[in-house]
DNA sequence: GCCGTTTTCGGCCCGACTGTTTTCAGTCG
């Protein structure tokens, strides 16, 4: 992956800057320019040096187009190998520490010569940062906290698991009496699939009694920060929290302030700026005057901008399409007709195919797609041609007893090596649909990987690519694999790509799905469901469509039993 | 290091909190 070794070699250059004590401005340039590169298509940067057009995409000036320019073509860049050799390696990690910047590393490093964590949490327990200039006792204990802290949690968590915390949390704040709203913010609005913290805003006529209130909750383990209109909490869970409080009046703007992203509200400020107009989380002024706004709906209309969904808010360019009035109507969890990816205790499932359609039928879905594991997957229990030949049987029978539920049956066929699939083409023939999916060597060198895929997606007989880069969030990373090609050949195929719904993969990232809509694919949003509770990751899925751009109209599993029955050619 | 129909130099988004200071720097979001 070019774009992301070169995105993060820009990131690095901007750290080192900051650790040198350099113009931080310099830094921010090689920030913006990280994520400018991180949002090109994967042979867009490329294509852009070939043809010598770098220099006009913005951020990227003459400095920066002649260091990417040579990155790209020889693979090196001796700036960025001078500038990482002249900062400590071990200063990195310290800057993981909360409450440590750039600036008290540096520090550390000059006047105790502190170039570790360990040695720092050494010269804390030796109590020697007490003396310097800018540093106390209070500073060294929370530097030793923080060194616990990232050693204890490191302070990630799937989407969903910040998302129960924080609704509990919020049902237990609409308690109190005095409270006017109160609301998600941060991260967890805008449905990214990692957070860091829970971030909640709320506006009431008594923020110290809200604030008291939040701290005396029996989840709440410490305090971490306490002022009057922000509060930071730690839960016994592991995961912090922070809370805004703010007049009725500024909570359309702290809603919107805190909800980010940064670069969202970034941008925001400097089309504001542009207006004449000033915005922060207290309000829109124009020239020191406050404008009155009720909502945020309101703040954009003033903004001259169409309403944009919390989950579009990366800067991703909704504030351009919002402009322009084109923003996309997104996918709802109540245009989901139907799932497929569903597995039963024939392979590694929990629920009998039977208890699976009971299911469906209770909870309105017009059709399931059950998908068990393919021979060869042994550590999965995968099917022998028998198994599937019975599966098939009991599927007639189920049809009978179960007319309201379509019942689609297929299979998840492991992708091999070399491209082709786990079973005959004869046995595939008699089924109505097929999953194809990699699940052993993972790690397969590039272009080998491309070429498996792509013969994969080249069988006749494949309806869908499931997980299409086979990553685990916080845990494995996808395969490498040219995803352009791979998205080609599947619009080429006639292939459906999964948007894989299981918390821990929500694979295809939503970062891809932009263009992937672009590009005309469908997308199917499959639960990867191993008990009947795994339906409800269906909207975890339909959660990432929303944040990729997508519509119900992009989305395979909104079409109603009978089309889908058309187009499978059941 | 980037950018520009007021600018090719002088800006660059903004504010809260903490801990260190006696008015502010650093960090964070």
């Amino acid at each position: 992956m070019e774009k992301q070794g070169t995105a993060k070699m820009l990131e690095e250059i901007g750290v080192f800057l900051e650790l040198r004590g350099e113009n931080p401005f310099k830094s921010r340039a090689y920030y913006n320019a990280a994520r400018t590169v991180e949002m090109m298509g994967e042979e867009e940067l490329r294509r852009l040096v070939q043809e010598d057009k770098l220099k006009d995409v913005k951020g990227i000036g003459a400095a920066l187009n002649e260091k990417l320019k040579e990155y790209v073509l020889t693979g090196e860049l001796p700036y960025y190998e001078e500038l990482k050799a002249s900062v400590p390696e071990g200063l990195l990690e310290m800057l993981r520490v909360p409450g440590l910047g750039p600036r008290k590393v540096r520090a550390l490093y000059d006047m105790l010569e502190i170039s570790s964590l360990a040695e720092l949490e050494y010269a804390c327990r030796e109590n020697r940062l007490v003396g310097l200039k800018g540093f106390g006792s209070r500073t060294q204990e929370n530097i030793l906290e923080g060194i616990e802290f990232l050693r204890r949690y490191e302070g990630q968590f799937f989407f969903i698991e910040a998302l129960q915390a924080a609704d509990t949390l919020l049902a237990e704040l609409k308690e109190y009496p005095a409270l006017d709203q109160i609301s998600l913010a941060g991260s967890i609005r805008r449905c990214r699939e990692i957070v860091k913290d829970i971030d909640l805003v709320a506006s009431t006529d008594e923020p110290s009694g809200l604030t008291d209130f939040f701290t005396g909750l029996g989840r709440v383990e410490e305090v971490i920060a306490r002022g009057d209109t922000k509060v930071s909490v730690l839960l016994d869970e592991g995961i912090n929290v922070d809370l805004r409080v703010v007049k009725k009046e500024e909570y359309p703007f702290a809603l919107h302030h805190f909800t980010g992203s940064k670069e969202h509200n970034t941008a925001m400020r400097h089309r504001a700026k542009a207006m004449g107009l000033k915005i922060n989380e207290y309000g829109i002024f124009r020239n020191g005057e406050s404008l009155k706004c009720s909502s945020e709906a309101e703040f954009f209309e003033i903004l001259g901008l169409q309403y944009i969904q919390p989950e579009l808010r990366e800067n991703y360019g909704e504030i351009e399409a919002a402009e322009k009035g084109t923003l996309p109507l997104l996918v709802e969890k109540e245009d989901i007709s139907g799932v497929f990816h569903v597995h039963t205790n024939y392979s590694d499932g929990i629920n009998t195919l039977e208890e699976i359609v009971a299911y469906c039928r209770e909870h309105g879905y017009q059709y399931v797609g059950i998908t068990d594991h393919s021979q060869s997957a042994y550590y999965a229990g995968g099917l022998a041609e028998s198994d599937l030949e019975r599966q098939r049987e009991e599927i007639e029978v189920l049809r009978q007893n179960y007319p309201e539920v379509g019942i689609f049956h297929g299979v998840e066929a492991d992708i091999r090596s070399d491209g082709s699939l786990d079973y005959d083409d004869k046995v595939l023939e008699k089924l109505d649909f097929v999953i194809a999916s990699v699940h052993s060597g993972l790690k397969m060198e590039r272009e080998k990987m491309t070429s498996r895929l792509l013969e994969a997606l080249r069988h006749p007989l494949v309806t869908m690519l499931g997980h299409p880069t086979n990553r685990l969030l916080l845990g494995r990373d996808s395969s490498a694999f040219d995803l352009e090609k791979i998205f080609q050949a599947a619009l080429d195929n006639g292939v459906i790509l999964e948007l894989n719904a299981s918390p821990a993969r929500l694979d295809l990232d939503w970062r891809h799905l932009k263009k992937i809509k672009e590009m005309g694919l469908q997308v199917s949003i499959n639960p990867d469901a191993h008990r009947v509770e795994d339906f409800k990751d269906t909207e975890l899925g339909v959660a990432i469509a929303r944040k990729g751009w997508l519509g119900g109209k992009d989305i395979f599993n909104t079409r109603s039993r009978k089309e889908m029955e058309e187009y499978l050619r059941v």
